[in-house]
Parts: structure tokens; C-alpha cells; sequence
DNA sequence: GTCTATATGGGGATAGAC
DNA sequence: GTCTATCCCCATATAGAC
């Protein structure tokens, strides 16, 4: 990395504080409802600024939606990687795999930085067309394919199409989870937390596995 | 149902065309990317008339989301009531019980105007706060009480906290279908269509009912 | 790099004539 | 009930001084 990027990201910089700030506001209100001039404000920083750094609000979201996931992502391909070496076979014991799959993104919503990048997340696959596809290929796709061939070794039994939609399911069972829709609060008056993600990973772990290896397809 | 209520329902009535046109456009883009003249334009309307029938922006959305979600929802409960009429003491199978609340919504994406209302259903959850709580509350919260007491007798050797959690991840699971992210083409090269919704009731129910009934809790 | 000032457009809502 | 005209606010973006 240059000394110029790196100052850039000098914690303290303008250019991080903007991103930071633009994370947090996107993460809580979404793309359309979060102004420039609200980032600028809340990074202490003059609106001009957001333009000369960024370019648009567009190129701004990008950037502070990658600041965020690409950790996450980074952390599931390492759990990944971490796995196949465990078992060069790979004969992958189905929790575990599943596990790796999911406590990247659940955990992360512990802290309140991450909960924000998380709901950003879970968001950006409702956002209306463009804005969110994109930037969504790029950051999960190949983690994403590493993942189904690992789910086709360790589930030899499903055909190819049955496979993509059992992981599809528990791709929208995990984010609905870091939507904290409140559904969970009303189904259980209020005995269930939906953000405590240590339970709801408990939780969804064997729902998941057995709903992957269900007989049939 | 009052005789002016009547008028106002008419098929081609100002204030039907408006909601049909609100509907549409709210599901395609959204709340806050949805504007009042767009829906004026479509529903080749003047801009005052719809404060003049609706209010505000915000009623008018709160109309015409009702408009397309409470047919659904009160198929979801016939069906819940049929099935009661058929086992009355409760012990209805688990595959008919998650077919009977997941098929309403699942196969109302099958028309246009019902993928728009499903689209919409799902972004419900994740548009911020306020605006999408209050009202998914309004509809779904008897029908989806009554399901939880059904699943609570159907599967009795789960507690109360690991049955609501369950539930909760079935709704991110189906939801998360009808919003066609585009995920499932991504990982079948294109050999999986997410908008077959058929193909994903079948594909839905056993995934569902093995991890509903998994040990454990 | 940073700030002031402003361009330019769109949004929701309303008053008042018909 | 319907239409015209308009109010007022806020959005993104940029030009140009410092």
C-alpha cells in the first residue's frame, strides 16, 4: 500500500471519518433515505469534501459498503481455508461446515459497528435493483462458490439443483436474523432476544443441518 | 359496506386506480424511492388528488399495502382453519401444516401483480424502522400467533424458545425467496430459476420440516 | 485540501378557483 | 371532486475563492 493510501486511513483522517460515518448512517437508514449532507455532518466535515474525495454518493456507498464486508468475507473464506486443511478429504462434518458458514456474519453483529454492517448487509439484498447487486457479486461471490463445492462434498447424496436451494434457504434463514425484523419479539413476547446472535447461532445451527440434509432430491 | 364505500372500489374509480398504481410502484422501488407524482403519472391522476383521497404519502402507502396483502394473509388463515377442521385434534402433519403457511405467499408470486406485492411483503422487513413495523404488525401478527400455537402442538418436544426461533428462520427462508435476490442463478450458473415458485414450494417444504423437527431444544 | 456560495432538480403538501 | 399554481424544503453536485 502507498504512503499515500495509508495516510488516508490514518484513523483520525478525513477520509476515514467520512467512511466510517457513512457506514453507520447507510447501515441504519439505507441508501436512499441517508443523505450526503448527513454524512458530512455527522464526520464533521463540509459537504464539498464527500465530492472531492469520493466523487458521488454512489461511489461513496461503495466504498464505505466494502469498508465493512470485506473483513466479514475475509473471515469466511479463512474458516473455509482453515477447515479444508483439517480435513484434505473433504469429509467435513456438516455443523461445523455450516458453522464456518454462518458465525462470520452472526457474530459480528455483537458489536455495534458490526450490527450496523450486518443490517447493511441483509439490506442491500432488498434494495431496489442496481445499487446492491453489484457491490454484492463483488464482495461474496467467490466465497459463496467455495462454499457450495464444499456443501456438494459433504452432501453427496442431494442433486446439483437441490444443493443451490437448500443454500439459498439458509442464506435468507441467516440474514432475516440480522434484520432483527421483531418478529421474533412478538412470536415469543419478548422471552426471545433476536439480538443475541451467540443463541441464534445455537439456534440455527441444527435447524440448518438438518434442513440441508433432509431426504429427498 | 357503505354505498359511497362501493363507488370509491369501483375497478376503473380514481381512488382504485391509485392504489392499483401506489401498489405497483411502491413494490418495484420502495417507500422512500417511490414518489407521489410517479404514482399520479401512472395512475394518470393529478398530484392533489392523491392528498385529497389519501392524505399523506404515508397513508396512501399504508392503503395500498393492505390492498395487497390482506387477501393473502386471510388465505394463510383459511387455510390454517381448514386444516383445524380436518385434524381436530391438532395433530396435523408437519409437511401440511408448513404448506399450508408458506404456499399463500410463495404461490401468489406467480402473477405480476402478485410478485409486486410479495417484493413488497419482503422489503417490509427491511425498510428502516417506523414505516413497515406498525403495518406488518396490523396484518400478519393474529395469523402468525395462530400458526405458532399449531406448530407448538404439532411438534411438542420442543420448548417454547427453540420453536419460536425456528419459526423465525423459516419466515427469513421464504421471504428471502420471494425477494429474488439472485443468488440462486448465481450459484446454479443459471440452471436454477428463483422465480419458479412452484419448483421452490417443493423445494421448501422438506427443507423446512427437517429443520423445524430437528433434535435438540 | 478545505470552505463558501450556488446551481439545479425533485420531493411532499396545500390554497383556492372551478 | 378535480385541476392550477405554488410554497417550501431538501437533495446531489459543482465552481471558484482561499
Amino acid at each position: 500500500m502507498s504512503a499515500e493510501a495509508l495516510t488516508k486511513l490514518e484513523p483520525g483522517g478525513v477520509r476515514e471519518r467520512i467512511l466510517a460515518e457513512a457506514q453507520s448512517l447507510f447501515a441504519q437508514l439505507g441508501y436512499a433515505r441517508t443523505s450526503t449532507r448527513a454524512i458530512a455532518q455527522a464526520a464533521q466535515v463540509h459537504l464539498a469534501l464527500l465530492h472531492y474525495h469520493f466523487g458521488s454518493k454512489r461511489e461513496l456507498f461503495r466504498a464505505a459498503y466494502l469498508r465493512g464486508a470485506a473483513p466479514v468475507t475475509e473471515a469466511r473464506r479463512a474458516a473455509l481455508d482453515d477447515l479444508r486443511r483439517r480435513w484434505p478429504q473433504g469429509d467435513i462434518p456438516l455443523p461445523t461446515l455450516v458453522r464456518a458458514f454462518v458465525t462470520p456474519f452472526m457474530l459480528n453483529g455483537r458489536t455495534a459497528e458490526g450490527r450496523a454492517t450486518m443490517a447493511m448487509h441483509a439490506r442491500l439484498h432488498t434494495e431496489p435493483d442496481d445499487i446492491g447487486r453489484e457491490v454484492l457479486s463483488l464482495v461474496y461471490d467467490d466465497t459463496t462458490r467455495a462454499y457450495l463445492a464444499a456443501f456438494r462434498r459433504v452432501l453427496p447424496a442431494l442433486d446439483a439443483a437441490t444443493i443451490c436451494w437448500r443454500i439459498y434457504f439458509m442464506m435468507g434463514a441467516y440474514q432475516y436474523t440480522l434484520l432483527r425484523s421483531g418478529r421474533l419479539e412478538m412470536m415469543s413476547d419478548g422471552a426471545c432476544d433476536s439480538g443475541d446472535f451467540e443463541t441464534a447461532v445455537e439456534q440455527i445451527v441444527p435447524f440448518l443441518c438438518a434442513g440441508l440434509a433432509a431426504p429427498g432430491g
